[in-house]
DNA sequence: TTGAAAGCGCTACCAT
DNA sequence: ATGGTAGCGCTTTCAA
């Protein structure tokens, strides 16, 4: 229709500086006449390229999706990626037999780079990934030394000043309910806590897995071993409010008799009875930085950048 | 490595019935040790099929996300994926730019085939995946009617047994918090809280769009009007929680002078204090049953089936 | 600055 | 039941 080759065309599609102004303006008009749109399969043969990145959610637990955590990261993921013709691919594996699949998907090259979301530290994928070198990012530090790079929110910094909060409250007996110990926010919204009291005793300290339930079971744990508490730090909002149940069962006053903290500022915080005195974590900054961080690593085939760790922001309510 | 031609491997890859045993199992441990994958761009150039589906999210509000409606979505979507070798494309488009370039994407071929999720009434992407043939499945009823399948809660009947519930506890002034009334969750609610009041009354309506604010003014609005209210029926458990929010800072006890009910049995519905009566969506059913429809749409090109209607169910909390 | 043509890896048709 | 091979739509040399 514009009277010129298949070559040139293609090279006005992918904006080579050698094609004369007027030719140029001819094919787009065509191509816009045409409303022509380029075989991405056909483009892809060539190129080797996919013009898509995978977000790897290797997780057993279904509980990532209800999680506002994740939800804003696919927000600043996708966000970022709007002004980009790069696609977002969910890759999700749930079972081994999955996750297995998934691997193969990621290391042959179905995709231009990956992004991974809730690690735990006996995951294969991220060193197999950087041996085959696809460019990946990671959502969150690794536990394990990992030659890729990562974004994670400062979750040591935000549990010692949640802490320290609750210190300058006149709080003494300050417990904690931690994540899996095989995630990096597991143990790093621990190590904050430490940080901030000095010879901490191990008898204020139960081990939770993020969710409601484990809140509430660790809570009365908590309760039982050290009925002379009057605070904790949960290290995810939703078992702070299991740990505000429990509390309630027990009939202990928040934050009058227990002051109780969160970590996430997720939407529960807000609803529960008192409101729940948490830390912030600027999740879509996170997407959106785990993103750039991917494409200038597809772009450039460079090298990955260290890891950067976001602040984050206590939100004072009315639990502490 | 298998000694056979590159006609007989693609044979093995793709399952035809005129391959010897012998030769498909020396080529099956050839693929094996090789850890061959096929190259998903050259076989999509051929056969024409992308082996992906879009879960297509044309909203312009970001709220989509942190709603766990869709996480539920996604959950059964990317189950009923699981043993398939079709991936989830997430195609998300908030400004109308990129509304525009999704529509190209998905007209173009891009995806074999189509979820759509969160539609509005005025939205042309049904009726235009419609015509241009691309397999398309919604998620949620269509206000307009459009030659497409779609499956969806029943929202209509859920609320009308909220309000029965509300009637059956003796509630005699019973207001509504509505959806937006371009989205049929938004009407059916409606219709189903009518269905149980037989001459309802306008005063007793407010609209609200899903989102916990909208039920914080639609109640004071509520309250402003009808005084004398007893009980609402919130078209979601955010603005359910709104409603008790506007109610406790009324002074108005609940469930005692006001009972409240909401809508979707969202994780907030349990942390809520009281917690939530609401009503129960089978989102995981949902999402499974809409990509089930879809692959079948993929698989044999026919025509769509009716909408199916999945049935709710009342969940009795604090709160009524 | 433009065009001709080779091939990317696969499937599917036609032979055998 | 198997092999040979054309060709899917594009990008990218190489020539002109």
């Amino acid at each position: 229709m514009a009277g010129v080759s298949r070559a040139t065309v293609s090279r006005v599609i992918n904006d080579s500086p050698k094609v004369s102004p007027a030719v140029r303006a001819t094919v787009e008009a065509a191509i816009a006449q045409l409303g022509y749109v380029p075989n991405r399969a056909a483009r892809s043969l060539v190129t080797r390229r996919t013009d898509s990145i995978g977000l790897v959610v290797s997780e057993p637990e279904a509980l990532v999706f209800s999680d506002p955590f994740f939800a804003g990261i696919v927000r600043g993921v996708s966000g970022a990626l709007a002004d980009t013709s790069m696609q977002l691919v969910l890759v999700i594996a749930q079972t081994a037999g999955q996750r297995k699949k998934l691997e193969q998907y990621v290391l042959n090259g179905h995709v231009d780079g990956v992004l991974l979301v809730s690690l735990h530290g006996d995951d294969p994928l991220p060193a197999g990934l950087a041996a085959a070198g696809v460019p990946a990012v990671l959502v969150g530090r690794p536990v394990r030394d990992v030659p890729l790079t990562w974004v994670d929110a400062d979750n040591r910094g935000g549990a010692t000043a949640a802490v320290r909060h609750l210190l300058g409250q006149g709080r003494r007996r300050i417990a904690t309910i931690t994540g899996p110990q095989d995630m990096s926010a597991g143990v790093d919204r621990l190590d904050g806590y430490r940080d901030a009291l000095p010879g901490p005793d191990a008898a204020l300290i139960e081990i939770g897995d993020f969710s409601e339930e484990s809140g509430v079971r660790a809570m009365t744990a908590l309760l039982d071993r050290e009925p002379g508490l009057d605070a904790v730090f949960a290290a995810s909002d939703l078992m702070a409010a299991g740990a505000l149940r429990a509390l309630r069962a027990a009939g202990r006053g928040v934050p009058d008799e227990v002051a109780v903290i969160g970590f996430d500022d997720s939407i529960i915080a807000r609803q529960t009875d008192p409101a729940l005195t948490t830390v912030r974590q600027p999740v879509n900054e996170l997407g959106r930085e785990v993103t750039r961080r991917l494409l200038e690593m597809i772009g450039t085939g460079d090298a990955p950048a260290p890891g950067l760790v976001l602040p984050t922001e206590l939100v004072v309510r009315g639990s502490a």
